[in-house]
DNA sequence: CTGAAAGCGCTTACAG
DNA sequence: CTGAAAGCGCTTACAG
């Protein structure tokens, strides 16, 4: 194979226990021996064999990371702050992308902890199977879930407030004036969504709004689940005077829609998105929406689940942050 | 540690090399010797370590992509597709979001393969320094440049027609009737930018008209951009009679800009946009594009990688696949 | 069909 | 400050 710890030894005179010490770094090596060693491993272009160190020490110095999807804004933008941190850690990710039903998310999270490949996981895509995460925890692998976290087990996880947020959304909607407030809801597998349709039902209870009928639609966090949703509102003849969406991709859909039946926005139609997408800002109106912190979150993931992997975390945490509102021209 | 083979051999009473012959699914093993190495498996939940399978092997199962963003819809497909494809032939991804500047590129690239972590890699990010390339080449590293190919190198590649593609957008604005056609690039540091403009530089000389002064403008493959070059048109009173953008956010930007400034599309203004973002079939009119066949890209990538890696490529591939042209409501 | 032995390339006590 | 030895958990000829 290529140049190992042997050939480095023998070229600068000395024995590869004083080699690694070089290559980690510890202080107890004569400097002229470390200089020996340096130039050796320099005029050989060695690096070390990661595999060889990863058996040695009994970490990989990779995380992985199963989400359920790579082409949405939001987690996307969660993957590649997660990568950068790692990075800046000098660790890598390995990424697997998976949909949260049992079988796949199990035979995803499976090849990755059981062979040792991957320090630790996070794990974004929704888990349905309880058993499963119970699985993980009783084998002690180390695993942070993200932007989703379990109320009734005991799981690490670091969230942003859906909850909030869509109360906050509602509220939003109700100052501007509207009574007659409907929700399209994101696809109903993630938590976020549920708890963005709690947060919009709390708010108009708050403000002694009865639900109205047929106010709720389903949504999949698509703009064509928007744009449908909308249709069918005025098909019914009860399309509402504002609406929540559960993502910019569905607000998106619910504003070509208004367009497409002359709509005006936000004189007829209040709307609000959610996660700030960059497409907000620049529509016309622009889209008031609900702003998530992904660098925040993937932070304190990392933070955390390092934490984990060395065994010095006290007890299981739950880290919820707060997501914020940003007004834009879509509420008046 | 965990269970290892040495465990399993005892359990099943055999020696570790019959273990390691039924793990590998060798035929060479008696029938009963094979059930009772199973069963042991089974019992103690026992998975071969990566690292030491990769330590004895000489290869990883893992495979490196380094891109410079996933947060736009073009690279998270190619991602996507390439991760499901690695998925099915049992390997991992190990992602790196890098930009394409030499250093940091190198960076990324030189911890991967230097120390051995995957056993190739996709290059997506710009490459802008050759002496780089040169030196995985010099190196023998395996690795396959995605979505971008050096003509003048001999390295492998797998693409989509750029220059083609740029081709027929401008070519469809020009049959629509269009004499005086704009073009607003993408991000200059990417070959396919460059690719593209070429091609809509060419579609105007076949056609006969003259490249007139200021119709190209800069761009960076987001609405914003768009937006801009369309308001920079519009106050030196030069707005073309149609638009190829560089994408479909850029094409975005340049609808939104259409209605802010009340332009109606496609009577005074066509557009194509370049990607066959999920977005454009929405809009109200639906936006023409260019689709790129990026499963196609991502299983070619893989197949050469998978080939090259084996060492039984005969000869340096430049694979160039050709996008395709969707027409919708903003061509008339 | 089966197993003893060597080897993959490091790190980690331990002794000096 | 330095190094001999053992060990991390597999696989691969080789011999039988």
């Amino acid at each position: 194979m290529s140049v190992n710890i042997y050939d480095v030894a023998k070229k600068a005179g000395v024995s590869v226990v004083t080699v690694s010490r070089v290559i980690n770094n510890y202080p107890n090596v004569r400097d002229s021996n470390r200089k020996k060693v340096l130039e050796a491993m320099q005029e050989l272009n060695y690096k070390p064999n990661a595999a060889a160190r990863t058996l040695a020490r009994g970490y990989t110095g990779m995380i992985g990371l199963i989400a359920p999807s790579i082409e949405d804004y939001f987690m996307s933008r969660v993957i590649a702050c997660t990568e950068t941190v790692l990075k800046e850690k000098g660790m890598f990710l390995v990424l697997s992308i998976s949909s949260g039903t049992g079988d796949i998310l199990e035979s995803s999270c499976t090849k990755l902890f059981r062979e040792a490949r991957v320090d630790g996981i996070f794990i974004m895509s929704p888990v349905l199977d309880m058993e499963y995460i119970l699985a993980l925890k009783k084998d002690n692998f180390p695993f942070v879930l993200l932007d989703q976290h379990q109320s009734d087990l005991q799981v690490p996880s670091v969230s942003i407030d859906n909850y909030h947020g869509g109360y906050q959304a509602t509220a939003e909607l109700i100052k501007s004036g509207a009574r007659r407030v409907g929700h399209i809801c994101g696809s109903d597998c993630y938590e976020s969504s549920r708890q963005r349709l709690k947060g919009y039902q709390k708010a108009l209870e708050d403000n002694h709004i009865n639900a109205e009928d047929g106010l709720v639609a389903k949504g999949d966090f698509t703009a064509s689940g928007g744009c449908k949703a909308v249709e069918e509102w005025i098909r019914k003849g009860i399309l509402p005077e504002a609406i929540f969406a559960a993502d910019d991709n569905t607000a998106f859909g619910v504003l070509e829609a208004a367009r497409k039946y002359n709509i005006a926005v936000p004189e007829k139609l209040s709307v609000i998105g959610y996660d700030d997408h960059p497409f907000t800002s620049l529509f016309h109106p622009g889209i008031s929406t609900i702003r998530q912190p992904a660098e925040e979150m993937a932070r304190n993931g990392v933070e955390l689940l390092q934490d984990i992997i060395k065994g010095k975390v006290k007890r299981i945490t739950k880290t919820i942050l707060k997501p914020s509102v940003v007004l834009r021209g879509t509420t008046s």
